[in-house]
Formats: structure tokens, C-alpha cells, sequence
RNA sequence: GGAGCGUUGGUCAAGGGGUUAAGACGCUUCCCUUUCACGGAAGAAUCACGGGUUCGAUUCCCGUACGCUCUACCA
């Protein structure tokens, strides 16, 4: 089979997706554009009682921030549309049809009472999980068992109706899952599936297999949740006469909770504290928030990466940062893992951390400025940029580069008292003049002469480092913590220092006095 | 209950019949720096368990246990 590659990704908008739903788009964009095939966005909204109103569009953006462009769908258009299945209602019941002419479905009458009804018999008589199948439909009201003109009058007198799948005896379905190898199911286990809803549309069964193969897809990738019903889906594609077009099924591991067991929900990020979803979301009905990476401050291609290397990694290259390209080029279904990931958020974290050092400052400096302003902070844009150069060796998100940088742009107030009490005497005292002093002379102030002179000062007078750099470093910014001491210097520039040295010298002498 | 899927250090994982069983995160210790961070070094796994097959199994097969998913006129 060497049809163009086709892969779609399928949500419904029934909330907003989670770190799962965007992995499932990614694997689906990155084989396609390693495969030099068309990655397809496709609505699944057959459920208008779960519809949730800016769902669509929060995936949609979600993945445009991800970097995870589509070729065809929502937006962009294309030959297969409308992409909607609400909007493809009309193209599904000839399908149904056609089952039913073939003797592979059937018409339901039951009520949900009905159905609700058998279901408490067949518990009562004994059996745990009773379905609408093979051992039950006998049984039931519908075009199988009621007389031709009966179902007939029910048709034409406009009752409700489900189209079901029937589902044979006894038969072994095969399917070879890219992932997982060949996966046998025995038809005798699975039950005669509603096809076609009473509402007049169509079940995801039904309708994600036409689409499928209007679409010309030709590689499902989809999660796990998904493989019981695959044989159905297997069926479908037999019985419709598409078998030979029917596409290759690759089911993906689910992402777990980082502790305890079971899939990674919305409650767990709450309980621990990091976000699920891509963006922020606003339920609609409770208008509850969440926070979403983004706003959390990872950028996007950590995110992308970070969330692909949960169940996949190409193998023996020895490395674990990969750009959107690296991985277009490098991904292959057999290297995606069987078996489910827990989501570490330590392990997110240091992938923003790699992005963050590698980033480039000015663009740093940029999104810095913005909560500068906020502040009432104005600075030039190259003294910004150089304090963001030293801020990304030790911050993963920009939102912790005012608490390690305020220094920076407004004068120490409170300075580290353990530092204080422990260094300051009449000898360190007399030593910060002379330091003083002799800095004013210094026309250098770039980080390499700052760091020779420093060393020189402390080597010439004849002393410790550890009675000179602390000090002066509290003197400069309050805190103990920081870069280097030159670094510290160099940046606030001669003038400043000095000056902060000066105030420093007598705040110092207050609180060694009380 | 049933069906399907899975199980390599706390986590993500490479590997795959014979190896000292990669690497990363996190943790601990050390070096660098008298700071935090960065960087460097080191430490920690009888590859879930029990049987086979084999000269040899973490790798193949079969069980068991455990976990997960599904079991709707939801996707």
C-alpha cells in the first residue's frame, strides 16, 4: 500500500484538551511531516449534549502554540471538507444503509428503559456484563426479530430508532497495531454497538470510520483507550467493502499520574500543584480556571518537546533536546513505547530550564521589560539583556527573573543579617573603604577587569576572599544569593556601586550596633 | 466479572539470548565558586514473580501477580 500518507487527529470539543491530547496531535503532525504526507485536523462534535462552547478553538490555538500546524481542517480548509462532522451530518446514514442492506446491521427499537430492563434481567440470571449481542438481540424489539411490515409501520410512522452493528457469532477479528503487533479479539465478546443514533447522527464508530475513509486516511493514530473498540472498527471497514483501504492502526500508551496509579487528570495537577492543559482554560459553566503552560511560563518548543519524549524517543541517538525539525526527522511509530508514562513535572521543569539557557537574551529581555513596566521600571534594553544573560543560567521561567534581579533596579532596603553580623567588624569596615577608593580609580568595569581587579585588591592587601567578596556583595544587593560578585559590580555599573557601598557602610553600622 | 493492553533504578528511558544493563530527571556526596545557579565527578537496578526453551535468559514461550484501558443512543 502506497497511498500518500493521510493522518488526522480527532478531538471532540467536549472540554478543554489535556497534555494527552496534545501528544496524540503531535506523534499524528510529526509522522506526517517525516512521512511527507498531510496531517489533517478533524472535529469529532457528534454529541451535541457534551458539546462545550470554546473548545475547538482552545485546541486549536493550543496546538498553534505548540508549533503543530495543520494542512488540512478547521481554518485552512481543504479537498476532503467540511472537517466538521456536525457539518457532514448529511453523508453518514447511506452508510448505515448499506449495512443494513447487507445484512451487517439492523434496526433498534428499544427505549432506554427497555434496554435498562434486559440489562437487570440478564444481572439477575447471572451474568456480570450483559450486552446487546449475539446471546440478547434475539430478544429484543428490533428489525431482527419484529416482522417486516411491523418495522415497516414503525419506520414510516417516524418512531425512534438506533441502527446497530451486528456483530457475527462467532468469528476472530486480527488486527496488527503498529505498536503493539497482531491483537486478536473474538467476535463473541464484543456487542452489536449502536451505529447510528436516534438523534440522527452517527456514533464515533460510524462516523470516524467513514470520514476515515473519505478522507483517504491511512494511519490511525490515536490513544489507547481506543484499541477495544478497534475490532469494530476492523469489522466496519470489512463489512463496508473498504478492507483494502483500510488504514494502519498504531494505538498510543497513555500519560499517567506521577503518583499512585491511573491516567493523568485535571485533579492531579491541581492536588500537585502544575498544570494538564496547554493553555489556560475557563470553564464555562462553573467558570473555574486553570492555568495552563503557557501561562506557567514554559516556552513552546520545551513544551513540545518535553510532552513527544513521554513515549517516544528515537533510540540510540543520546540525547533528549530536539527541535520541531530534529523530530520530524527522527520519528518512527516502532520507537514509540508500549506501556503508559507518568508525568514527572521536575522533569518538564529542567526541559524549560535547557530552553532557558539557550535562549536568546534579548527576546528574554523583551517579555522582562514587560513586567519591568509593570513595576514602573524602565532600563535600557541592552542593560536588561546583559542582567537576562546571567538570569537564565539559574531561573526556568521568566517569571522568577524579578525575585533573582531586583536588585538590579532598586536600592538593597533590607540586607542579609547572618552575612552582616558574621563579617562586618572595624577590619572589614576599613577594608570596604579602601575597596571603595581604590573602585573609583577603576575605568574598566567589564566583568573580566572587575574579576582580575577584585582578585588583585584582595591579594595585594593581603587578604581573604571571604572577608572581601560576601561583603561587598550584600553591600551591592542585600542578598547572599546571585551571580558573581563581579558580575554583581559590573552590571550595576561604578557609579551605583559605589554609591550602594557608601549606604551600605552605614546601615551596617546600625544593625551591628543594636 | 469479561476482553484487550502493559510491567528495565523513585521517574522518563536505551538495549536486546552471552554487556561492567546506556543516558536523562530527581536525590545524596564531592570538585569548581567562600553565594545561588551553571559546569564537572561519583553513588544507588540480582531488567515484577514462577516455570519452561537453551550450553546460557533481562531479552523467546507459558503461567501468576500487579497495573491500566474498555465494557453508554460518550468520544
Amino acid at each position: 500500500m502506497d497511498r500518500p500518507v493521510r493522518v488526522r487527529y480527532a478531538p471532540s470539543p467536549t472540554g478543554p484538551q489535556h497534555l494527552g491530547g496534545v501528544r496524540t496531535a503531535l506523534y499524528n503532525f510529526l509522522f506526517a511531516k517525516k512521512q511527507k504526507g498531510t496531517f489533517i485536523i478533524r472535529i469529532e462534535d457528534t454529541d451535541q449534549t457534551r458539546f462545550v462552547e470554546g473548545a475547538e478553538n482552545y485546541m486549536l490555538e493550543s496546538l498553534k502554540w505548540c508549533g503543530i500546524t495543520h494542512d488540512e481542517g478547521p481554518g485552512v480548509g481543504g479537498n476532503y471538507g467540511p472537517y466538521k462532522q456536525s457539518e457532514r451530518k448529511h453523508l453518514y446514514r447511506q452508510y448505515a444503509d448499506q449495512l443494513i442492506e447487507s445484512g451487517h446491521a439492523y434496526y433498534a427499537f428499544d427505549t432506554p428503559e427497555e434496554l435498562d430492563a434486559m440489562r437487570e434481567r440478564m444481572k439477575a440470571s447471572g451474568i456480570p456484563n450483559p450486552q446487546y449481542g449475539a446471546a440478547t438481540r434475539d430478544y429484543m424489539k428490533n428489525s431482527l426479530v419484529l416482522p417486516h411490515d411491523e418495522v415497516k409501520t414503525r419506520l414510516a410512522n417516524g418512531e425512534q430508532f438506533v441502527i446497530r452493528m451486528k456483530m457475527p457469532r462467532k468469528e476472530e477479528i486480527k488486527l496488527q497495531d503498529l505498536i503493539r503487533g497482531w491483537v486478536v479479539f473474538q467476535s463473541s465478546q464484543l456487542d452489536d454497538k449502536v451505529l447510528f443514533k436516534s438523534d440522527g447522527m452517527p456514533t464515533y464508530h460510524l462516523a470516524n470510520v467513514v470520514d476515515d475513509y473519505l478522507m483517504e486516511i491511512t494511519h490511525v493514530i490515536r490513544g489507547e483507550e481506543w484499541l477495544p473498540s478497534a475490532p469494530l472498527h476492523v469489522m466496519l471497514y470489512k463489512c463496508l467493502g473498504w478492507e483494502d483501504v483500510m488504514p494502519h492502526f498504531a494505538h498510543l500508551p497513555l500519560i499517567l499520574r506521577p503518583d499512585g496509579n491511573g491516567k493523568l487528570s485535571k485533579r492531579d495537577g491541581d492536588r500537585l500543584g502544575f498544570p494538564v492543559f496547554p493553555l489556560n482554560w475557563t470553564d464555562p459553566e462553573t467558570k473555574e480556571n486553570s492555568i495552563g503552560f503557557r501561562e506557567r511560563g514554559f516556552f513552546p518548543e520545551a513544551f513540545a518537546n518535553m510532552i513527544a519524549l513521554l513515549g517516544w524517543h528515537p533510540g540510540s541517538v543520546q540525547q533528549e533536546l530536539f527541535s520541531m525539525e530534529e523530530m520530524i526527522q527522527l520519528f518512527t511509530i516502532e520507537h514509540i513505547g508500549k506501556s503508559g508514562a507518568k508525568f514527572d513535572f521536575e522533569k518538564a521543569k529542567w526541559f524549560n530550564h535547557e530552553y532557558m539557557k539557550k535562549a536568546d537574551s534579548k527576546i528574554l529581555a523583551t517579555d522582562f521589560k514587560k513586567v519591568l513596566s509593570e513595576k514602573g521600571i524602565t532600563d535600557s534594553d541592552e542593560h536588561i539583556t546583559a542582567i537576562c544573560e546571567s538570569l537564565k543560567q539559574r531561573c526556568t521561567f521568566i517569571s522568577e527573573f524579578w525575585d533573582n534581579s531586583f536588585y538590579f533596579f532598586t536600592e538593597p532596603t533590607v540586607y542579609d543579617e547572618q552575612i552582616v553580623k558574621k563579617k562586618w567588624n572595624e577590619k572589614t569596615k576599613e577594608i570596604m573603604k579602601e575597596l571603595s577608593a581604590s573602585l573609583l580609580g577603576q575605568t574598566d568595569f567589564s566583568f573580566s577587569a572587575l574579576d582580575t581587579f577584585l582578585h588583585s585588591f584582595v591579594k595585594e592587601k593581603n587578604l581573604n576572599t571571604g572577608d572581601v567578596l560576601p561583603v561587598l556583595r550584600i553591600m551591592l544587593s542585600g542578598t547572599k544569593n546571585g551571580p558573581a560578585v563581579y558580575e554583581l559590580a559590573s552590571l550595576l555599573g561604578k557609579e551605583k556601586s559605589i554609591e550602594r557601598m557608601a549606604k551600605a557602610e552605614a546601615e551596617f553600622d546600625k544593625m551591628i550596633s543594636v
